[in-house]
DNA sequence: CTATTAAAAGACAAAAAGGTCTTTTAATAT
DNA sequence: ATATTAAAAGACCTTTTTGTCTTTTAATAG
């Protein structure tokens, strides 16, 4: 999604080969997750030429936890870091105050950014995409 | 591996029901996932009455991290937040510095503590189990 | 209107993870 | 020795995840 809207903002819409290859994931697998996202709202789609994906401007600011709690629930942000399912501040287990810490982290992170806000600073900041190698020309 | 340790600390050897009841994990899946640790080395076990798992006196010690990384790989010490493949300082994701501290973070973690120093801080800390609800008795 | 392009839908299939059960082996206690 | 206890081994099954392919639908260009 991050690299759609690094695309978007370039005013392209790609397609599935296109993002397929970014990412490194087989075409038809890559063609069904958009599907699901599609779906469920997080990304837009257009068919035949000049087709691809883009994101609803309203969406591209959701934070990246949204997304994540909408595809895989929210045990990442809410979860023991052993999985109990007993454990809570009355009752911690062993890794308890230390992995909460991290958990803290991930939050802030997850909260914090959004699409945008990633795809911004990768075109803004020297930074290439990680997706691909291409070079990146700087603003200046 | 914690819980058996700390009971080990008290002398006892658990058995599968015993530790699948704690973690709430079903007995014959529990009991498959110890025959692999055993397998591995990691824990010890012995038949017949009076038997169980327990942990090498050598294995006690190891950190977290050399256990994760044999049973599950290195992926999470190492690995792009984002799961990319071709993301490195190079060639850095739009997440790659942020999701980095993070990873030091888990790093630091598991590479500090060990089944004993969390079997340990169990038994000594007013500390519960995580696992189950009995009560723990402080030292004082 | 037709051809072309590209996603959507849905059927399949392979692989991995999760889970169950029976039989065998190795301890211990009597 | 024998009975009992408890893990080991391994067969088997179910569910989820991952991956592939074909057909259909929708958009655009000419």
């Amino acid at each position: 999604m991050v690299y759609i809207q690094i695309q978007n903002l370039k005013g392209k819409r790609p397609g599935v080969a296109e993002i397929a290859h970014e990412i490194e994931a087989p075409f038809y697998y890559t063609a069904k997750i958009f599907q699901r996202l599609v779906k469920q709202g997080f990304v837009r789609s257009l068919k035949g030429k000049g087709g691809g994906f883009f994101l609803d401007p309203e969406k591209k600011d959701l934070p990246l936890k949204e997304i994540i709690i909408a595809i895989e629930g929210d045990e990442l942000f809410i979860g023991c870091g052993f999985g109990l399912k007993n454990c809570d501040e009355n009752n911690p287990c062993p890794l308890h105050h230390q992995y909460g810490l991290i958990r803290n982290d991930i939050n802030q992170l997850v909260t914090s950014e959004t699409i945008q806000s990633l795809a911004l600073s990768s075109l803004t900041n020297y930074v290439s995409l990680g997706f691909s190698r291409e070079k990146t020309e700087r603003k200046s």
